[in-house]
DNA sequence: GGTGAAAGGGAGTAGAA
DNA sequence: TTCTACTCCCTTTCACC
């Protein structure tokens, strides 16, 4: 898993990361390379796993998804035992899941319609996972950033 | 804002959420429509911003960014004073900002190098910032999902 | 690693239904 | 909104450096 990336690497992911659809010709000119270079170099990213995904972000508001939060969820299992993990994964709503540090937890990002249907998931989905001890819910109001665009440094020395 | 969306449309916003990169031809023989026809649509998605954007997800480990966290924000300020939230998601580390229902606050996920570096981004950032009374910080230890893809119901009715 | 040529296919526009 | 037809440009491979 690692692969020494060069300037030009970061580049490319700096581009790809603002614009996923930007296209190989265009990449190559940015660069001021061959596209065949340029696009042997992406097929490597993307082989090497530095390039994981391609993701269209969709206006949550658009399918009617107006609801967003944040949900504590404490888990009776021992630690290195990953299946609650996997099983909250499943759940379509869950966007992210995440194994936190402090009370043997996970904190999951939850996108529903409304407030009844956050309910409905957590009584009829959440619940019945095995070793759900507990939830805390955080509600969001409104989202500031949401982006998810990491850093790309100039250079990696 | 509000836009008419079919189970054609449904069915290009499944498709681009799977792979941004897919192509326009791709997209029509999916569809078992003409190119042309589906460019025109996905070009209205984009301008009814039901589109935002397309994003490569990067391997974060592949850049160094080994660590992420998730920061409860407490902020004295009057309701509806959006300039905390901004000067938060100004911060190049901080991927999301919420305002979150409760103890006037944010969270905020961030991804940093390692645990200096977000002692460093506390210190010298967020604390810097008018108005943040105080910080709880979640450490993540591992991520078992974090594609942030929405569920694109079969029809909306 | 990189370039450049060549073939084949896709992007995007126009006009008609 | 869709299709067909058309042009132009891009993608991709391959030989060579």
């Amino acid at each position: 898993m690692e692969y020494k990336l060069d300037e030009i690497d970061l580049k490319i992911l700096r581009m790809m990361q603002d614009n996923a659809r930007i296209n190989n010709a265009e990449l190559a000119r940015e660069l001021g390379m061959a596209p065949s270079a340029v696009l042997e170099r992406v097929k490597k990213l993307e082989q090497k796993e530095v390039l994981l995904a391609y993701y269209a972000k969709i206006n949550p508001i658009a399918l009617n998804q107006k609801m967003l939060s944040f949900i504590f969820i404490k888990v009776d299992e021992i630690i290195g035992d990953e299946r609650t993990g996997r099983l909250l994964a499943e759940i379509p709503e869950v966007l992210e899941v995440h194994d936190i540090a402090g009370d043997d937890g996970y904190l999951i990002k939850v996108r529903t319609q409304d407030s009844l249907a956050l309910v409905h998931l957590m009584r009829n989905s959440l619940s019945k996972i095995d070793g759900v001890i507990s939830t805390r819910t955080i509600i969001v109001l409104q989202t500031v950033k949401e982006d998810n665009k990491i850093i790309v440094p100039v250079s990696l020395d």
